[in-house]
Parts: C-alpha cells; structure tokens; sequence
RNA sequence: GGGCGCGUAGCUCAGCGGUAGAGCACUACCUUGACAUGGUAGGGGUCACAGGUUCGAUCCCUGUCGCGCCCACCA
C-alpha cells in the first residue's frame, strides 16, 4: 500500500514543523500530546527600529510573547496590512533590529496578525511556530532560523552567551537582559494551554523534521463523497457532522515514527540521498542500479542519506551506514522509521481478507455491512479506513458506523488507565451477574450519549434475573411445559389470546429497536413485557385456571405460559445470554427437548396473534382490579377485611365479563364475592368504571367522610381536564387549524370525562342520602 | 479560539409538536402458595431561563446562564 501511493504521488516526504518532543527526541501526533492549562506570562517586547520612519511617531515596535526565548530565531515582525497604525511602516519597508542578536528583520503585511490581538504586531519565529512557519511559506524571503537542538537546548543559530542553555533556562535570560536594556513594555500575566507529550510530560516544542506524509486531503474527497452520498451512513447520523468537520479540514497526515517497533517504512536512500520506495530491498537495489547506471556516479560518502533528517537542523551525529550490500560497491539504507501504527490499521478492511490478493473472502466481505465503534475513535481509524478503503478498493469499507456510547465512570470522566478510575468489570459481574451488567449498558445505551455507569441500575436489573428465574420457576411448578406444534392462534381463552397478542408487540418493539440500533428501547420493551405484563399480570391472572379444574382450560394456559416464556428468553437473549440459554435448558428437562441451543434458535417473527376483543376484556379487567385495590388502599380497608363487589349499570358484555373471570376478580382484589344490581348498597365506597359503577360496601369498616373527600377529589380531577379540553375547543384556531383527528380526539375526551364526572356526582349524591 | 452535545421527579436517565415517563430513593400497607433481589397503593416535575415560530412548544428556532466532550501550541 506504502509503495502504490508513493507511485500515485500520494505519500511523500516533506520538512514541515512537527511536534516534537525533547525527552525522546522523537516527533509526536496523534494521542500522544495532552493539553495542559499552565500559568504563564504574556511579555510585551519593544523591538527598535533600525531608522525612524516618517509617519510613525515612535522608534520601536511592540510584540507580545508567551515564549521568549523564541525571539532569538524571529526573522520578521508581522502587522496587518490594512491595520492603519503600522501602515507607514509597511510603507517604508522599514526593518527592526532583533534586540539580544542583532540581525536585522523586516516588517511585513500578513492577514495572520489579529489586529485586535496585543499590538496586532506579532514576532515571527517560523522555525518554532506553526503558524509563524504558514506565514515564511507566504514569505519565503524573510528566512527562517532554528535555534534549538533535538533537546531543545539553543543551537549555534543563538548568540554565543545562550548557547547550549535549556529553552527555559534562556526564556528567564532572554527576559532579564531585554529589561536591562529597557525593551520591556509589560509583563501580563496569562493562563494557556500548552502541550505536554504524554509519556515524560515533557513540553512538545515546534521542530523542523523531515517525516513521511500522506496526503490526506487528497483522499479525503472520496470519503467524504461517500457519506455525503449515503454510501457510508453514521448511526446517529449527527456524528457525520464530526466526520466532515475533521475530514474537511484535514490536515497531511504525518505516517512516520521514530519508535523501534512496527512496520519500518520501505524506503531506501543511494549515497547521494536519492530515494528508493519498493516492496523489498533487492527491488530497491535493482532500482537503485538501474538509476545509477544511467546518471553520474553518485556521491561516495555519508551524511547526505535520508536517515538523518535529525541532522539536517541540528547536530546529532549520522548513524553509520549499514554494510553494504548488493555488490558494485552501492550502498542503500533503509530509512529508520516506522509508520504510524493506525496506517496498516486504515487497510483492515481488506488487508485481513488477503488484500492484494483477490480472495473469496475479500469478495465476499468487503465491503462490511457495519462497524460498530466509539466516538473517539472516528478520527484515527473510522476516517481513515474510509479514505484507504475508497482509494484502495474503490469501495467504502462498511455502509453503516454506529457510533456507541462511552462507559463513564459515576462522576462522569472517560475512563482511563492512565488516570486509573477504570471500573473493572469482572468486579461489577462477580457482585451483580454478566447478565446484568449487560442488559444495564444496553438498556443505559441510549444513541448520542455517554452512559454513566450506575451500580443502582446494575443492582435493579440483577433483580429483573432473579424475578424471571423465580417466573420460570414458578412455570416449572405448574407444570407449564413446552408442547410441540403449539400454536397461539388456536387458544380460545381471551387471557392466552391477550398474552399472545402482547408477546407480538413485544416482539415487535424489541425487533425495531434492535435493528435501529436503539437498544435501550429494545431492552426497554422486553423488561416491561416480561415483567409490568408478564409476571404482573398474565401469571396472576392465570393462578386462578392453574390451580383449578377445567382440563381443558389448564392445558392451554399451560402450553400458552410455556410458549410466552420461551418467547421472552428468545427477545431477552441478546441483552441476558447466560441466564436465558440455562433456563432455555432446564424449561424442558420435562417435557419436548429443544432442537438447539437458544443462541442458535430462530429469533421470534410472529404475527396475527393481536385480538383487539381479548385486549379490551382484558384491559377492563386490569383496570377494575386496580381500581379496586387503590380504593382499598386509599380508604385504608384492612388488608384482611374481605369485601364484596356490587357491579352498578353493567351492561352484557361486562356481565359476561365479570362471570367469566369472577374468581380471578375475586382473588386479585381480595373480594369475597361479586354481585350485580340496580342501584349500589347504602354506605358504600363507589368507583366509575365507564358506563359501570362497581360499589364497595364498607359502612361499618370505613369513614365515609374519607370517602365523600375522595370522590370529591376525582371530581376535581374530572372538572380541571374537562376545562383543559373546553379551553381548546373553544379555540376557534384550534378547532379550524389543528388536524381533524386531534380535534375529534379531544371531543371524545371530553365527552369521556363528561360522563364520569356525572356518575361521580351520582355517587356523591348516593353518598349524602345514605349519611 | 473552532466544533459537537447536555440542563426533564431527590438521584441516574428515557421521551417528545396535542394526556410528563422508567429505575433507584421516599411514604403506607402486605411473611397471599414463583419471587421480600418480592407484592399492592401512593407522594413528588413552571421539562434551566428569556424571546420567537405555531391553533398548540418540554419538544422546532434565536439568545442568555450553567455543565461536559472533541479539535486547536502559547502574539
């Protein structure tokens, strides 16, 4: 790959300013500098005019510094060039005289000094600055002065009485002799960031290097056209506002290393310095002679190879050339560096499919359907994948990047080796269970945020575990076994059809979120089925047939729990593998054996099991037995007492209803029995129910003023959203503006609340004829 | 300095142009036959603030304040 894009002229080598690092005397990019807030000054230096200049009324110009040790390698003194103070300046091409060194510099216009910024004059240091170095590019005249060595100590470019100082040695020298001599305006104090390299924490200083580059903004346009064009699409798609941002503005990517480990880049330099890339080193040799036989003998000698890129600024001693090789007396030297380890990672898409090579493999899986990676990653790899991926394979490497949340530590920081707040996970699954760690970052994985870990929600879904292994359990007992060929479709009882029903959705919700990469609805989903529907209501509801004595009944409620179960270990799979393919094992110790472990059973598609008559005999059922129960609650009836229900006003429908499920009534509401009637008994608690009253006679073991104060209170409730609807409604916008179906919903609302307003006052009035 | 994002119940967080939600915590009651790592019922929110768009804004737009992250060497 290194050789196809040096041909196409898409790597090359280039002096460029680098970070470099003094400690280890290697240049730095990437991850390896962390910004750190340092106090520090802003010195104000008067550089002197080398002769007054008429229409400038003083004798010296002012630049301000955070580093001034640097100003011993200023070639120029930048103004703007529509910055009127400095016009005569720039008018007379009037020069400065560099205090401490004594060179002559020149002022000139360039858009890169901020008039706003100090004196909008700002001292250029091209060789120790990366914006002063844009500015000599823009001015190749004024000259460009290294004054530091490899450890950043100033070089024989310095005046004498520096030389070989530390650079902050010099910085408390340089400032001390310029006051002498006056030439200091002001000193301010400031705070800045300032780059550290990561290992050594040493101060990264600006250096001229020669390193290897890629030209990244070439490649860019390709990877940038396939996620404008949806090759490529970014999961949640705000991130493909990062990845333009970067890749827009990208920068050459330096692929060059000093380090003694990796791939070392195949690049070998003649005698003269003349560069050979090639895939091996006989092909090198066999290009080097082929060269040289066609040109003037080279130059016999050392110190002009590419190796010693470290040389050409400052004086660190050429390494000997490795003995010769390949005969006739030519000599070729590698180049020591290595790449940068994330440019073979930028080929994993197809490199570990046998790229070069035309495999299967590569033909079948590139490119990928989707990576699945963090945030901080998009720059280093997720990019430049794309951009080699595109050049390479004339194809994007992977149509879909979903970008997942960060796992935070509980104050909310990235966790960190280096600062040692890792949560270690094996701690987490030895207290609360893989499974729950698990389903905790699924469910917590909402898109486009970082999860802050929480041991309270860890805890929580531990007791989801033990609350469905206590519901297989409890299906076991029953001897709820799985039956062959079972076929939801085929139950006649309304509960079976309900739960059916619900597994749909269920199963529906867990599917899109799924494929939506929106887990934490997914999780979500199957959490409250299995749980709020599941156990809460389904397995209550069906006690009563359970323990009962209709055959028929209890088999199919049998069959139908063990289908609903399985179904819930199937859609809880992905997010709880472990406790559900043990309990996918032992749901059929009795019973029809499995075909295959549960991580190799197919995932749920169901559908037509919906009956909109079953949810609706069910729903009532569910909301009276509520009712009931926050009456009892409310009116503090002794959790012992047993009451009995009177049913006011039901119609046929809710007759049968009540009959059919009596006992289960009876048993979920702690009821002694149901009755039906015209009017409700004297000195009885009252609930509306739709058309339906349902009367709890508690005369002698209730207060019935609690009581008046509680119907008194729905009314309220019942008068506040009535006044809500009728404020709208009234709204001749609304009712003209707004979508016809919203407008007829909130009729129908109030009309809902219309008629339970009217039976509460009913009751109130029942209340006051019996008191 | 540039970019991205977040302020919703006490806490941790979902959600969303038209009834404000979950878990934990809290209160009361319940050792009922799967489960006290449980059950039942409840209390609790001017959806940061101010404007704007809209019939209607927690949601969209703008601004302010507070917080976080990424990028950027320092005049």
């Amino acid at each position: 790959a290194f050789v196809d894009l040096y041909n196409d002229k898409l790597i090359y080598k280039d002096k460029r300013l680098g970070h470099w690092d003094p400690a280890f005397q290697s240049a730095l990019s990437d991850l390896e500098v962390d910004m750190i807030e340092v106090k520090g000054n802003l010195w104000h230096f008067k550089y002197p005019l080398t002769k007054p200049v008429p229409g400038y009324d003083k004798d010296h110009i002012v630049v301000a510094t955070t580093r001034p040790e640097t100003m011993l390698g200023d070639t120029a003194v930048a103004v703007h060039p529509e910055d009127e103070r400095y016009a005569a300046l720039i008018k007379a091409k009037a020069t400065v005289r560099l205090p401490l060194v004594g060179r002559e510099i020149p002022i000139i216009a360039d858009e890169y000094s901020d008039p706003k910024k100090g004196s909008g004059a700002v001292k250029i240091t091209p060789a120790h600055d990366f914006n002063d170095y844009e500015v000599y590019k823009r001015h190749p005249a004024i000259g460009l002065v290294n004054i530091f060595d490899a450890k950043a100590q100033l070089n024989e470019n310095a005046p004498e009485k520096y030389r070989g100082l530390d650079r902050f040695v010099a910085r408390k020298k340089v400032v001390e002799d310029l006051e002498a001599l006056g030439l200091v305006d002001k000193i301010e104090p400031t705070v800045h960031a300032v780059p550290h390299a990561q290992r050594g924490n040493a101060v990264v200083e600006p250096w001229l290097t020669e390193q290897w580059y890629v030209n990244a903004g070439e490649l860019a346009k390709k990877a940038i056209a396939a996620v404008e064009t949806g090759k490529t699409a970014f999961v949640p798609k705000n991130w493909e506002k990062t990845y333009f941002e970067w890749m827009r503005n990208i920068q050459p990517w330096c692929i060059s290393r000093q380090l003694w480990w990796g791939h070392q880049i195949p690049a070998w330099y003649g005698p003269d310095g003349k560069v050979f890339v090639a895939d091996s080193e006989e092909a090198a040799y066999a290009a080097a002679r082929k060269h040289y036989a066609s040109s003037p003998s080279p130059l016999v000698g050392e110190g002009k190879g590419g190796g010693d890129r470290r040389t050409s600024a400052v004086g660190i001693p050429p390494t000997p050339n490795p003995s010769p090789r390949g005969g006739g007396g030519l000599a070729l030297k590698r180049d020591e560096d290595v790449l940068d380890t994330w440019f073979s990672s930028a080929l994993w898409p197809f490199s570990t499919l046998g790229w070069p090579e035309q495999t299967k493999e590569l033909k079948r899986y590139y490119p990928n359907s989707v990576l699945v990676t963090a945030y901080d990653i998009i720059f280093f790899w997720v990019a430049r994948m794309m951009m080699m991926g595109t050049h390479f394979m004339k194809e994007v490497p992977f149509h879909e990047v979903y970008i997942h949340a960060l796992v935070l530590d509980a104050k909310g920081q990235k966790m960190s080796k280096t600062k040692g707040n890792v949560l270690d996970p094996l701690g987490v699954i030895e207290e609360y269970g893989a499974d729950a760690l698990r389903f905790t970052l699924a469910a917590m994985a909402a898109q486009g945020r970082n999860i802050r870990i929480s041991e309270q929600r860890i805890e929580g879904y531990r007791n989801f575990a033990t609350k469905l292994w206590n519901a297989a359990r409890f299906a076991e007992m029953n001897e709820c076994v799985r039956q062959k060929r079972f076929d939801p479709k085929r139950a006649k009882m309304t509960l079976n059809r309900w739960i059916a029903g619900e597994v749909e959705r269920t199963a529906a919700a867990v599917t899109a979120g799924i494929e939506a990469y929106k887990f934490n609805e997914a999780a979500t989903a199957v959490y409250e089925f299995t749980w709020g529907t599941f156990c809460d209501w389904y397995l209550e509801l069906a006690k009563p047939i359970l323990v009962g004595t209709d055959e028929a009944s209890k088999a199919e409620t049998r069959a139908t729990t063990a289908w609903a179960l399985d179904q819930i270990l199937k859609l809880l799979h992905p997010f709880m593998p472990f406790i559900t393919e043990e309990l996918w094992a032992r749901l059929v110790e009795v019973g029809v054996e499995r075909e295959n472990l549960l991580c190799l059973s197919a995932w749920p598609k169901l559908s037509g099991l919906a009956n909109a008559e079953a949810d609706e005999e069910i729903g009532w059922l569910v909301k009276l037995v509520s009712e009931v129960r926050s009456v009892r609650s409310e009116m503090n009836v002794p959790g012992g007492a047993k009451i009995s229900l009177v049913l006011v006003g039901a119609g046929a429908a809710e007759r049968t209803r009540a009959e059919r499920h009596e006992e289960t009534i009876e048993r979920l509401a702690r009821l002694d029995s149901i009755s039906f009637a015209k009017a409700p008994p004297k000195g009885a608690a009252q609930i509306v129910l739709g058309q339906m009253t349902a009367a709890l006679p508690l005369a002698d073991i209730i207060d019935m003023g609690a009581e008046r104060a509680r119907l008194e209170r729905e009314v309220e409730k019942c008068k506040a959203e009535i006044k809500k609807v009728d404020a709208k409604l009234a709204n001749e916008s609304f009712v003209a503006k707004a979508p016809p179906e919203v407008v007829e919903e909130n009729r129908e609302r109030r009309a809902d609340f219309e008629e339970t307003l009217k039976k509460l006052q009913a009751a109130l009035k029942r209340l006051d004829a019996a008191t």
